[in-house]
DNA sequence: TATTGTTATACTCTATAACTATA
DNA sequence: TATAGTTATAGAGTATAACAATA
């Protein structure tokens, strides 16, 4: 348990967090928007998936997801095939120009993470995505009243209307 | 200087941080959006400021600085004097009610990461919140090509038209 | 002429709700 | 009836460009 004064500093560290990431996204390609960017990462970390999946893995709406995969497929870079398990369904997966596109992604990334992180330690860069995978979880687990009533795994949707 | 693979992770777990931030924010009342919070803190921190000072705090445009000010004032949680310096300027404080406000907005948020930090040290929480002041800064420094054209302290904002 | 701040416009990301198709 | 995904609509955040008022 910390003390409040480092509640009010993280909220405070979290809410500015979104100029890196703004700083960050100019290294992307004009068509590939910072979402579309994660897309293409999700799909070749773990491979195929469907839209559920997907949306699960962002921690976003499908209907979100949704649009994301459309501008992704309108440009070429992952197919849609469908689900021999569930013709409701289609799976995703990384075509070999989003390979190519991932690979110019990646590489324009890291060197703008290497510029802006260049004093940083081996250790420290570790240890910062340490905590950040710790935060995450932390905020994924059920610990509150209203997360509670959604067991972890279920995936992030617009409930059916009732 | 750290690792390709970590600057890789350092990226994915950047892109994913939002979803923490999303889930805080849920924390704000129905008519205080984040960017809103962010005003009232940073001039009860600060005390009173210029928009230009705000925009750089904010690292944003002093175009979408004046939304947020614009926002908070019809709300009455700040109040906007005219600057005995400048003319063209005024200076921006925190009101009686936005006091009021903040410390609401506060003591939701501390609640909020409480609950879901309830299993984290007090050293790992300081820990977290260094790393990420550190990132910022790294961010902030004119390393690259194109920070070098714009002195440090200067205020984000469009350009002078040519 | 330069600077401070405002407004108009456009783009990205997100959620809620209503809908289609399939299970 | 329930689930997978799509689309319509709305709201929050941001940037660029054009503008008004003052220095």
């Amino acid at each position: 348990m910390a003390a409040q004064t480092q509640y009010e500093e993280l909220a405070r560290q979290l809410s500015a967090i979104g100029a890196v990431k703004r700083e960050l996204s100019r290294a992307l390609p004009q068509d590939c928007p910072p979402a579309s960017a994660v897309v293409l990462m999700l799909l070749d970390r773990y491979g195929q998936m469907r839209m559920s999946k997907l949306a699960e893995l962002m921690t976003i709406d499908t209907s979100v997801t949704s649009r994301h995969v459309a501008h992704v497929e309108a440009r070429g870079w992952i197919d849609r095939r469908p689900d021999p398990l569930d013709g409701r369904s289609r799976l995703l997966r990384l075509s070999t120009r989003g390979e190519t596109l991932l690979a110019q992604v990646t590489a324009r990334y890291t060197e703008a993470l290497a510029t802006h992180l260049s004093d940083w330690s081996d250790d420290d860069v570790g240890r910062l995505n340490e905590l950040l995978a710790r935060l995450r979880a932390s905020f994924d687990e059920p610990r509150s009243r209203d997360c509670a009533a959604r067991p972890a795994g279920s995936t992030a949707r617009t409930p059916a209307h009732t």
